[in-house]
DNA sequence: AAAATTCTATACCGAGCGTTATGGAAAATG
DNA sequence: CATTTTCCATAACGCTCGGTATAGAATTTT
């Protein structure tokens, strides 16, 4: 049932499915799920309500495809501050590939995910319990990293990894809000070299 | 027109503003503007329509006025943070107060400023740039407080005021974040304690 | 060329939203 | 006791929402 083959009979579609997902993405990551109506949608996307609803299923469909996107596209760093050989090269690579990627000049500001963290409207709440959990095993990655760092004597051993994580992962979440209230990227950029400057050295 | 006078003609009211608005505070709390619906908000204050409309004007001014008692009640924290003697107070002051607050048994959890600092739909547009404003006046203040305790030598000359000012609350935001969302409230104790680990002694 | 299929576009649906008008009951004033 | 004032309750208004049915245009395969 899925589009496996694009050489199939009927009329072929007339608009691109990726293009099309990367402007809903920006639609969501900029007015939130319950914020982005189907009229903003379909106006970003350049397309009409039915060709949305035949192309990728209904409202909720759609944020999933481009929460995949997202987590994809613009949460690489993560991924790739996993891979750093020392706890200061995760944190650091963290946090600079969040204020990066909250802080584009051509992509919405703040974070989709921290969006979609507070509760808003009943409707998004199965939304917002996908986005919760993703986020927990993201940081229970970094958790896992951060006692490995301690194991290896990298991180001193008298700190907590969780507590650790958690408060980073809190920085990222508070960038995340200030990015997306207006807070010039100057300023979150002297925040993160605050960060930086406490980081438990040694 | 006010209400100055409760000595007026005619038959007096049967409920209790304050205990009202306090009902209503708690549903924008835990819903936010946009997601807490008037059938909401009647239903938790014990009042219909009309009354509410009657006493409160509208949807936006009753909840600026739930916002005041926010302010007044939940973040007397913040003020007694910053008649703290010393920097380290002050930052375990607003992380130990902003978790109790938060994670209050009887209040629901995270943050009301938080909720309404990221975007959702136009309606909440004013609201907003409103709670983003009180904070960005709060948090000017937490950077003058951050600059005496460095004139003073009671932070290393080389840390950035505004920097470090940035970052707790971003902290305290992203205690919110999580706090709305479910992380227990064990975890982000532990999260206090690291960050108060790693603050910048002497 | 003809038939079949899938596209797009317009209009509509029921539901819920914030808000307000209408009516009747209750309490204070004179 | 009568009048007046303000309360409460029901219902309706205009609007927008997500979602869909219908119909016409366009491009494929047979």
């Amino acid at each position: 049932m899925e589009n496996a083959l694009p050489a199939c009979k009927g009329r072929p579609r007339e608009f691109c499915t990726d293009q099309a997902l990367a402007s809903a993405l920006r639609v969501f990551w900029s007015k939130g799920y319950e914020g982005a109506s189907m009229a903003d949608l379909t106006e970003a996307m350049g397309i009409t309500k039915p060709s949305l609803y035949a192309a990728f299923g209904n409202k909720e469909a759609l944020f999933h495809k481009a929460l995949d996107l997202y987590e994809a596209e613009k949460l690489a760093y993560i991924r790739e501050a996993l891979d750093q050989p020392t706890a200061r090269g995760v944190a650091e690579h963290l946090l600079r590939g969040a204020l990066k990627a909250m802080t584009s000049q051509w992509e919405p500001k703040g974070c989709l995910g921290v969006i979609h963290s507070v509760a808003c409207g009943a409707e998004a709440e199965s939304i917002k319990a996908e986005v919760v959990a993703r986020r927990a095993s993201s940081q229970a990655a970094i958790v896992g990293r951060f006692q490995r760092a301690v194991d290896e004597g990298d991180l001193p051993a008298n700190i907590d990894p969780a507590g650790l994580a958690n408060l980073i992962f809190a920085v990222l979440q508070g960038m995340g809000v200030q990015a997306g209230s207006g807070v010039p990227s100057e300023q979150l950029q002297s925040m993160v070299d605050a960060a930086l400057a406490l980081w438990p050295s040694r």
